[in-house]
DNA sequence: ATTAATGATGTAATCCATTACATGAAAGGA
DNA sequence: TCCTTTCATGTAATGGATTACATCATTAAT
């Protein structure tokens, strides 16, 4: 493999001369220019990155961590993330945590060990203290979900008054009995859903109950087995329900069709995220979609002003959602 | 930033000790150990990972160049690839090219400049040509996709014997006029799963015509439109639809129930891939499955062993498929 | 013609860690 | 006691680029 100096020699220049030309700086005379291109070629000669990495102490890599890429949402995420990255030269090492804290950290040493500039968080596994710990010595965001308090950038959408529309929408299709399939977590989505979920119930004049939420973990199969739960209360099913992922609603949807129920005839169900295959399921799904794509833009961009010094507060910015009204939810009937 | 001379001057020794001790070196005693090991607690060091990779010209970083990560798909094998990854101290750099050969190549410029070790392909862009080219100077791996005669390595399937299976199987069940929903590209996959339709229509006597096939983009809408091609030719409509894809497979029932036939009572329909989603969808999928993660893991595998140098001539790997049969295929009728 | 300014290029330090080789001390052997 | 090993540690070169500073030649200014 060519380094600068075989460069150099082939060309009767000293180095200096070689990283000029390679930088494009304005200082080299056309005659050396071209002898030096002509070496370059010659030798097929690339300029190794590790040199130049460590003197100028930067890599141009940002850490991505989530929990999995398989979530369609999260990747969608990532293509934003990926966009942006490029634009300015940088690439992203992604990182599935699989939520667990060790593996988070184990990725996070590629962080301390300066071999990336910095992270974007979709869902942090490690405790508050340490992000906010970690965040004061290096360029981090939280997308979608955040620690409040944590002094850590975020960008997100407003999860409460998203969940309270999805159900003040139920509450004016006529439905009085409306139930939610959430997740045993504590991640400030899943709080500030149920929140708005409630409140919409209550400024209603709708009585809330916890027994009206069943908890699933995001997937498919977990939105059947909630739907199973609610079918279990014979004279008391709801007759719509509010799910906190796509897959969750997909889920119930499936386990309401199988025992004899119309979607949405007998029973209304709404998702969240808007995943592409919520506009293929049968009904389609009447959900709540998040901007994904631009979430990870925004995160990016957030990123690399905190790389380039241009912020030095967090910030925190939201980004609309919405109601995107399909198939899967109808007036009550009862 | 501390630097291992930080930490020498602090312990009162040379960077030669710290280093050993940071290394694991046997030969540091006990005593010098501990005072290395206070010093660097002390100092909250870390070693920079661009000094200690540039020395020893590894950056334990591969690429993996994929279409597109939104494709629950590529999403799965990547997981198996980062597996294996992480077990052997490497991680990924996840590209997304768009199948764009330009974005291809911008990334390819991060292993010719040793910023990666190797790289897996999902499904090349460039030519074959240039793919054997670069093979010949870096460790490279294909997963899925290959290019026969590129002497490169692949771990993927029997695309023909998967696809004969799949159609043998639907005319197993009394079908004659059945149709496949394909896509216009020329990968390996795509051109052996058609042979494979076409030998296993032959086989059984029945007869093959190109106006059997329709093409569409791996996407659930363009089965859609696919299905709708089928529709049009109002009394010679098949019975029976292969799929090359799940999303197309499924968005060919959408468009059949749509139009008023039960699936699988007036047409069966079967896809490829055997992704998530194809088991959440009403009907469920009969589908040909792929061992994604294997896939993943396998091609992590051969890449491994060639940056160690285990293996100098390419290999190839296919891995068992599985038709699943669910939902979506019954007897024919007619 | 002399000096100052400008432009092109070179020399050498630097980024941070690893490691071949050298050195000195302690231990073992004759 | 003297020589050879062995062990622990240090010195300095190394990996490949960038860049501050120095140098020299040329051009412009007086």
């Amino acid at each position: 493999m060519p380094t600068i100096q075989d460069v150099a020699r082939k060309a009767g220049v000293s180095v200096a001369t070689v990283s000029r030309v390679i930088n494009n700086s304005p200082s080299v005379s056309e005659t050396t220019y071209r002898k030096v291109m002509q070496a370059i070629e010659e030798l097929d000669y690339k300029p190794n990155l590790l040199g130049r990495n460590l003197r100028r102490t930067e890599t141009r890599m940002i850490l991505v961590l989530l929990p999995t890429i398989s979530n369609p949402f999260y990747s969608k995420i990532v293509k934003g993330i990926e966009r942006v990255a490029r634009e300015n030269g940088y690439n992203i090492l992604l990182c599935n945590t699989d939520s667990r804290v060790e593996t988070e950290r184990e990725y996070l040493k590629l962080l301390k060990n300066r071999l990336s500039e910095g992270a974007i968080f979709m869902a942090p596994v490690i405790d508050r203290d340490e992000l906010s710990e970690l965040s004061r010595k290096y360029p981090i965001v939280q997308c979608c979900e955040y620690m409040e308090e944590a002094h850590v950038s975020y960008v997100t959408i407003d999860n409460f008054s998203a969940a309270y529309k999805a159900v003040q929408y139920l509450i004016g299709l006529g439905h009085k009995r409306i139930g939610m399939i959430s997740c045993k977590n504590n991640y400030i989505s899943t709080i500030q859903r149920k929140e708005g979920y409630k409140k919409a119930l209550e400024d209603a004049g709708l009585v809330f109950s916890e027994d009206l939420i069943k908890v699933g973990n995001y997937g498919f199969k977990s939105g059947i087995r909630a739907a199973k739960q609610f079918l279990a209360k014979k004279d008391n099913v709801p007759t719509a329900v509010f799910a906190i992922s796509d897959s969750m609603a997909i889920g119930a949807i499936r386990c309401f069709k199988e025992n004899g129920m119309k979607v949405p005839g007998d029973i209304s169900v709404i998702g969240f995220d808007d995943i592409t295959y919520a506009s293929m399921y049968d009904p389609m799904l009447t959900t709540v979609s998040q901007p994904q794509v631009e979430l990870g833009c925004e995160a990016m961009e957030l990123l690399l002003a905190q790389i380039r010094g241009d912020i030095k507060e967090p910030k925190s910015i939201f980004l609309d959602y919405e109601l995107i009204i399909r198939e899967s939810t109808g007036l009550c009937k009862v």
